[in-house]
Order: C-alpha cells, then structure tokens, then sequence
DNA sequence: ACAGTATTTATCCAACGGGTTAATTTCTCT
DNA sequence: AGAGAAATTAACCCGTTGGATAAATACTGT
C-alpha cells in the first residue's frame, strides 16, 4: 500500500487509470458540447488536466476518443435501467416507473442527449463498429416485453403494444422535450425548463402513455378538467 | 421577357436569385448532413456550382448562411401546416391527420431534423437571433387548440390536453424514431426505416395518441389483440 | 543502484478552413 | 458605345487543428 514517497517536488504524479478517466470526462464534455466536429482535442486535454499527447497515447486519435464515449455513456444508462426492477410492480406501476427514470435519467445526464444527437447525425457511422454495445440492449427489451405480457395477461392494458415500439415512445416523449427545448422555447415562447413546466410534461407523458394503454384516463394527464368548453389549459406565454 | 441574346461564348451567367437559391439549397444539405461545425463552406460552394466567395457576396458569412437556411426550413413546414385544414374535420379526424402530415413530413424532409438537432446542440444560439421565426408559431397553436377544444366539446375527447404539449408530444414520437433511427437501428438490431417498419410506426403513434385523447382503444394500436399470452406481437429481429 | 519501461511534457508542422483582396466579366442605362 | 454598377472568378492570407517527434521524468524489478 506504501505508494506516496513524496521524495521530493515531483514535476508531475503517475496516475494512468485516473488520467484515463479524467480524460474520457472530458472528451465527454466536450463532444457533448460541441459534436463531433466542434469538439477541440486541445480543450479535452486542458480540461483533464492532461497534455494533448496524452490523449493519443491512452485512448488513440479523436474518433476513437469519441466512441469510447459513447460506449461509455450507452452502458451508464443500461446498467442504471436494469436497477429498476419492474418485474415486481403491478404493470401500470412498471410503465410509470419507467418513463419517470427515463425522464430523469435525461434530465440528469444531458450529455447523453447531446452525444446521442452528434451520433445520429454521424448516421450511427461509428457505433456500427462498436460490438460491446449491440449486446446490451436485448436484456432490457425483454425486460419490456415481460411487463406488457403481464399487462395484458391481468387485463390491466388494452393491447399488446411492440416492447420496442413503446420504448422508442417514451424515450421519444422524454428525449425530443428535453433535447429540443432549445428551439422549441424559442419558437412557442415559453420556458420549457422551468420547473413547472417540467413538472407538467411529466404529468403529461405518463397520462398519455397510461391512458393510451389501460383506456383509462390518469388524473394528472387533465390539466383541466372542466366539463365543458373555457377548458383552455392555463397558459403561460 | 427577351432576356437571352447568347452573342458570345460567355465565361459564366449572370443570375442572382437563381444563384442564391442554390447556395440555400446546398448550403442546407451541407448543414444537415454534417452539421454547423462539420460543415466546408468550399463544398458548400462546389454543390452550388459557384465560386466560395459567392456565398459572402449573396448572403454572409457562415453563420448568417446557417441562420438563412434554418428560417427558410421553418418557414417551409409551418407553411405547408397551415395548408391542413384542421378546422373542417372531427377532431379525431383532425389529430389523426396531423400525425400523419408531421410524420410524412419528416420522412419527406430528413434535413430539416438534422438542422433541428444540430440547432439545438448549439442551444438555438442563431434561432434567439431570428425575428421572423417567433411570430409564425402562435397561428400553429391555436389551430391545435381549437381542435382540442371542439373534441372535449364534442365529447370525443376526455380531457381538454395543453395544445403545446400534445404538439411536442406528436412531434416528438415522429421525430425521435427518425432522427435517432440509425442508433436506434443498430442498438435493436432491425432496420427502423424499412417499408413496413415505417407503417408499424405509424399506426403505432395514431393509436397511441388517439388512444389516450379518445379513451378508445385505436384498431391499428393493437398490434396483437390475443385475448390471453402469446400476444407477443410480430418481431423481427 | 541501475537498466528498462511506462508515463508525461515541450515543440513542431503540414493541411485545412474561413474569410479577404483585387482583378475580370457581364449587365444596364443613357 | 461606353461608363458605372452588379456579379463572378482567381489567388492569397493567416490562425487553427489534428496529429507526430523526440526528449524528459517517474516507476519497476532485480
């Protein structure tokens, strides 16, 4: 364990693994900030603390930094995703839980947004040639599968809706508010990140996705529930 | 309308409307195919058959040719939008049509998503700048609030759905899958923009929405309506 | 203590990219 | 015709950027 001899003033420490880390945060920020092209291996490297040179000698040139980023963001979400644990919720509950992480986890990690954005403008060109990340996904589509079954067995869901084609909505309902707010604040002249508002988006998807599924309406999708029309939502801008 | 007297083999044509229109027209290809950063000002100028310093001349520098593009892009769909007619049809109707022409929209238009997307990585940096796009959106909204309105009158639907929200909703289930398809393709492994992948997708989203407005479970929503299991909807990977 | 290796720094550079300058060609009006 | 304006071309400028080279510094085992 005797490491640290602190000899003398060093000109720099040893620190590998952490210099790799640092690195890769960087290169998140930056690539998330920026894209792909914007992205400036310069900043990364000041922004970890590191000289340029190390970037090439840890991880290998800007495209490749790139996609061990990505890896690295794909496999965060899914292994966070397979702490839910829906297999122990009645399905409504499960489908609620589901969108509420989502949502939050994009909430959270911005970043993830971002990088899945520059990706797909890159047409995916670089996660073609990842192998890791093709094999993370078919566990938690199962996962989805499971619940929608069990829905639908319990009478609890109308339909037996595609496992893939459900995610790809919630993740759509959560990613293109949050992703495009930017724009979409600009063009309909609201704040989209406040806090009320995003407190009613959420409100909003459940709702929609709950109802759509049990052909029940959810309380929380009524903004306003009045019985007949002046119903006009309360506005904001 | 004699304007082509030809004398002479002449070294190049005069026309600068025409030539403006191509460099939007190139510029907006080079922008959504490798975003603002990614984006050569040179290529730019190959594709529109003219020479780098044409683009200064006719309409800025980069930025300002970006901004050009990006009005022009909104301008084009909520222009074609306010072609819908929404207000002459049932409000089920009229939702299910606005699916539909946003859907069909962006499939038709792949570049106006990438501008969005590379627009919002940039944090509607250049859109805060534009006039003219804040004012072509509050028509939009009303026409949407209108439909929903009538349909709680009507009673065809059971809550009286922030119009904004319901938009972004559409939007969002339309645009997600599309500009996310090339990650999304390779992290489940099936090709997301083949003929009948789109169809799927498409009645997917109408039942989804109509579902949870109506409370009625939408025929094409249901994938599979098996009364019990083994309602495990056709795959494909 | 010393040899060999792993990690880090300090420079350098060739290509590129946005933007500019100045000259050339076409159009228009008189 | 021909002068002045508009449109277009060609060539250059210069800061930036990804990447490379080589030298310096720290660590490891023996």
């Amino acid at each position: 364990m005797a490491k640290a001899k602190a000899k003398r003033t060093l000109k720099w420490q040893r620190d590998p693994e952490g210099m790799r880390l640092r690195i890769l945060e960087a290169a998140k920020q930056e690539f998330s900030a920026h894209g792909l092209a914007g992205a400036r291996v310069d900043r990364i490297a000041a922004k970890a603390g590191a000289n340029k040179r190390m970037l090439y000698y840890h991880v290998g040139n800007k495209d490749e930094l790139y996609l061990a980023v990505l890896e690295g963001a794909y496999d965060k979400i899914r292994s966070e995703e397979r702490g839910l644990d829906l297999e122990h919720l009645d399905p409504p509950e499960a489908i609620r839980r589901l969108i509420e992480f989502t949502w939050n986890y994009f909430l959270r990690n911005p970043e993830f947004l971002s990088l899945l954005q520059t990706e797909n403008l890159a047409r995916a060109k670089h996660l073609k040639k990842s192998t890791k990340v093709k094999s993370m996904h078919s566990p938690f589509v199962e996962m989805i599968r499971t619940v929608v079954r069990r829905g639908v067995d319990s009478g609890d869901f109308q339909v037996a809706v595609d496992p893939v084609q459900l995610y790809i909505s919630i993740a759509g309902l959560c990613f293109f508010y949050l992703s495009n707010s930017a724009t979409l604040s600009v063009i309909f002249g609201r704040d989209l990140l406040d806090k009320k508002a995003k407190d009613e988006r959420l409100a909003h998807m459940v709702g929609l996705v709950l109802a759509a599924l049990t052909g029940q309406s959810v309380a929380l999708f009524e903004v306003a529930k009045a019985p007949k029309s002046r119903a006009a939502v309360a506005q904001t801008a």
